[in-house]
DNA sequence: TTTTACAAACCAACCGGTCGGTTTTATAAG
DNA sequence: CTTATAAAACCGACCGGTTGGTTTGTAAAA
């Protein structure tokens, strides 16, 4: 076989290794020799891919932010044209995978941080430029990123193991989040500019719909 | 020295190097030697009053609730004349409370969730009860769990160090998630069906608003 | 031949937990 | 108020097992 290819299936074959451990002993019971036994690959294999343990924390990062990244930048070519605030409900729509993903992913994050808190940095940096572009584009930037908060929340609380929520419940949540005719901003500023009338314009609610 | 003071200063003192090693160093690194050293204990002092780690890790957990829980008692009878939905109030003023603490209390959680996932059932079973009452009392269930969602993605979020907003920002947005007339519910969704393309729903601006 | 991918034995440091012993407090008889 | 005794709080050396990481060896690829 191919060396090159070789390398790219011991790499994989732990990083799985690594997240199934993660999801089903806790993050706390991650260790290279459970790497190791899990991947089938010997210890001394595992080192070679990684030099350290550091590094397959910072491998797993990166290898999950690439996979969001891939889903987010589908998802935003797929609603720019039609939706106000397309990087919000990308976002939202990340999230919601992330938190219904059937490989527990996210789970990564934790296990960097309770390895070395320090590697949180690269997630945060990169989540700093969505909020930017998040509050660019809304027309009330704080609600916009209250309903980013709001989703992340639902992550965050599942992937610790402390929702309350049952998974319809979730699953109800985050349609409600997606959808912009529930969050029209308030008439905070005196001259608040119409959402962008794209074929989702619709009718707005409130005023020209009402209910029975 | 009494000896049940004795012990209590003793116990106070290790939960209490127990949170600053975590805050410091993450919770990767509390070990009972570290808890030692830091308390100034010996070891020996440290397991004569926790039999195990887990038992520290439990009783730092239940002190962190038993704190909180504390705080939204007082908070609760402060407001439940005043507030439509005391109980959502009550909740969000006390996430806050958690996440602009001095000390970086609720780390408690990841510890624990490191160690041993399933010490997480204490606090999601408490946390059951108050979404219950907060759906009860809520004209609009579901938004009411969205911004109580909201408040927990902040606190979170800065609790794994990931949180890409400013420390005013974070004031502003949970200010604005207590702020009731910001949000206005909506009528039994009967029939919400949404997606992605805007065809939904119903906002009705309160007609059954009791403010003062 | 040289380099790369991997295996297996190995190592020092560290981990949670035990144990024998010392000091401090509690109880109570004289 | 002593004094004897037991009980609780505390110490620190120690133990078996684990951890992250290294070293040595080998077979396949380059």
């Amino acid at each position: 076989m191919d060396n090159a290819t070789r390398s790219e299936r011991s790499r994989k074959a732990a990083l799985e290794a690594a997240i199934r451990i993660i999801a089903r002993d806790g993050p706390g019971r991650l260790t290279l020799d459970a790497i190791a036994r899990e991947s089938g690959l010997s210890k001394g294999g595992v080192m070679h891919q990684f030099r350290t343990k550091e590094a397959v924390l910072k491998a797993l990062l990166e290898r999950q932010m690439e996979h969001f990244e891939e889903f987010s930048t589908r998802y935003l070519a797929k609603v720019s044209a039609t939706s106000a605030n397309p990087n919000l409900a990308t976002q939202l729509a990340t999230v919601r995978e992330a938190a219904t993903s059937p490989n527990s992913a996210a789970l990564a994050l934790v296990a960097a941080m309770v390895e070395n808190p320090d590697l949180m940095s690269l997630p945060r940096d990169r989540e700093m430029k969505r909020v930017e572009a998040i509050k660019a584009e809304a027309a009330d930037p704080e609600l916009a990123l209250l309903r980013w908060a709001a989703a992340r929340g639902l992550l965050l609380s599942s992937l610790l193991g402390m929702s309350p929520l049952g998974k319809d419940e979730h699953q109800r949540l985050f349609a409600r989040l997606l959808d912009d005719d529930q969050w029209r901003p308030l008439e905070k500023p005196a001259k608040v500019r119409a959402v962008k009338a794209g074929t989702t314009s619709a009718a707005k609610a409130g005023t020209a719909r009402k209910r029975a």
